[in-house]
DNA sequence: AATGAATGAGTTTTCATTCAT
DNA sequence: GATGAATGAAAACTCATTCAT
């Protein structure tokens, strides 16, 4: 704090713009977009909103942007990318019970709702999803369908192992997702859920998965 | 400019659509309304639109209501009424076995799945939660809670019969819905489901309850 | 003017929104559209300007076409049909000398660069004609192709009677116009051309066809 | 950080385009401004059009010129530099005849048709009228004027030596022209005319003068 | 009651120009 | 000299709402 340096500073009137790099703005404004998309929905959202959570003016997002409608296509791209890369990696063969199961699937899952982009990738699409239907049709054949398809393999590995109980759920492997995705829902619907409602149903999903599958 | 003329002559110039009493237009608004706002979500919505669904034009809309909230705030309304019936008719002592519960609970469940106004209605507490928050609020009052609480009385009652197991449910009548809800989320965000899908999810939600419930 | 009835006349504030049926709206707003555009040339002329000109807001223009483009597709087009009908009038057996292929091309020509709108259709195919090509394209088509057949039978007509001397122009009937093309481009280049200058040029004109036709 | 390191290592990080000298990159860049103002206008031709066209970024436009404006009149003056040239090459005291009046007029006249900057200067006269003004100001002064009464002494000449009749060209040298206008007209409006058209166009052009002048 | 032209207050989008790198 | 991100002032366009008919 050397008042000297400070003294012949003129204070600049003009917050001295910032110039970054592309990739660096982009992702403030689909940081920004994210925010104030989920705030209001899209068709409520005002692109000056966008581009003051972002930090510059509005004719700065449409240096980087063309369109609103491009900023939610990059936004709902971005939001999905992630879930596909989350897949836990394979694991040789370890025994498969319903522990592992729980770890592997259930955990992360509540895990996930935890992060507010959950909540508000899947309001997303819920809200506008007409506007990003075919982008949700990817999603599902690539990250949904294989996620469903791994967690199956799980279930009968573990089966064969003689660690699961052969049931729906084998048969079914989106079964063992529903509470986790009722939760999800109510989540979405209230906004918020406290952290002892959270646990108590991520508990009961875990007890309901036991007496599905133990032997 | 003979008078006789003029007297009996139907005007034929101006199309001069439907005058229907108001009652019915205000429905055909609400219903159009309920389409429309589901669809694009409250913000994105035009009144034009409304109007062309409910077969009128804009002005016409405007001799019915004041303001697009106030449509808005009228099909809340609307949405709610039913919330009050909607319960299943009380039972008296008969036996609760999985198969009844699956007729007064599932059943219903995925009947009401087929019908627009369900998704509709989620999607519209979904994609405008904020603004409707009083929707919200009194669903969860007088058609979650007081459903869930059925449920486990159903549930409690089956299991001091004998003819159920105390298991997780008892505990947590949420997870009965937990597919259907799963189910529900799935047809929002797709947009549509297939019969054929429909009936393989209703058909493992009801095993579930089997694996879960018959002693 | 009986004061009484001004009296208690308050004079409204707003200048009492007119409300024209559409059809002279529309013209009204093509003649805006017209003077503005051909003033300042498509892309400097603002809607507003085009409003204010035809006496109404923006919003209102806005009501009868849905884009600036549309107003400039409208605009050629209401322009390029009078040319279509403008063709004389056939006629049966008369003499046709070249007193009668000045009556019937020359004066019709030389009155209509008289009219403004001449110029400014002209100015506005050229200067923004690339936004126009399809148009242009039909209007040689339906117009200009036809007139020139027209003339060619009037001159071969002429040459069978024997009024007129068979030479270039019975093979290329476009050189009857090109002296009037010629004025109409000085004119276009000029912005004016004094009353003068022009009868000067349609003598010439005149006397040129004469040279070349008379046998 | 090491000096020599940097010293002989040519930054490959940055494409670093052509950095030429200014007269050069001034070139270039009228050159395309000619290209995208004649193409769209003076007012829908954008900075970035220019720079694309001259193969540089818009920034770079900028160093070299301080303004839309300043590119336009930069231009015009251009284009006003080969008008002082441009006359045909004076003539001692050959025989004028129709001949010898086609190689010095009618051919160089559709040999500049052929030359894209002949209808691009034409169309930029007529687009931007109003700002160009100057342009065509000078352009009949410089060009228009002294051309016409080049011809116009060449036909005294040769009428003087009996080689021409005498007849309206030789009060009116302009309609010497009027074909050719005329065809330079039709390009300007369809944008391009092919070759067999411009040449019958040519050669009854010939026909005509052959008429109207040979005794 | 109903229509649809008109308004005006937004909102999106464009683009000449600036400037940090 | 050159780049391209950023700005800001304008322009195009939208739409809830009003109101003459």
């Amino acid at each position: 704090m050397t008042p000297e340096l400070l003294t012949d500073q003129p204070t600049p009137e003009r917050p001295a713009r910032q110039r970054l790099p592309a990739i660096v703005r982009v992702t403030q404004i689909l940081d920004a977009a994210l925010r104030v998309f989920s705030d209001k929905g899209f068709a409520a959202a005002r692109i000056d909103d966008v581009a003051a959570a972002a930090g510059l003016s509005k004719g700065g997002v449409y240096t980087h942007f063309t369109s609103k409608e491009e900023i939610f296509g990059a936004l709902l791209t971005r939001l999905m990318l992630p879930l596909h890369a989350n897949r836990p990696p394979l694991h040789p063969d370890t025994a498969v019970t319903v522990d592992v199961l729980v770890r592997q699937v259930v955990a992360p899952m509540y895990d996930s709702l935890g992060d507010p982009a959950t909540a508000l990738t899947l309001r997303l699409m819920l809200a506008d999803g007409a506007r990003a239907q075919q982008l949700v049709g990817q999603w599902r054949e690539m990250v949904v369908e294989p996620y469903l398809a791994d967690i199956q393999q799980l279930l009968q590995r573990g089966a064969a192992q003689g660690h699961l109980r052969r049931g729906v759920l084998l048969r079914e492997p989106r079964l063992v997702l529903s509470p986790g995705v009722h939760t999800m829902l109510e989540l979405l619907v209230q906004g918020t859920l406290d952290a002892t409602a959270m646990e108590r149903q991520r508990k009961a999903h875990i007890a309901m998965l036991r007496e599905l599958l133990e032997p």
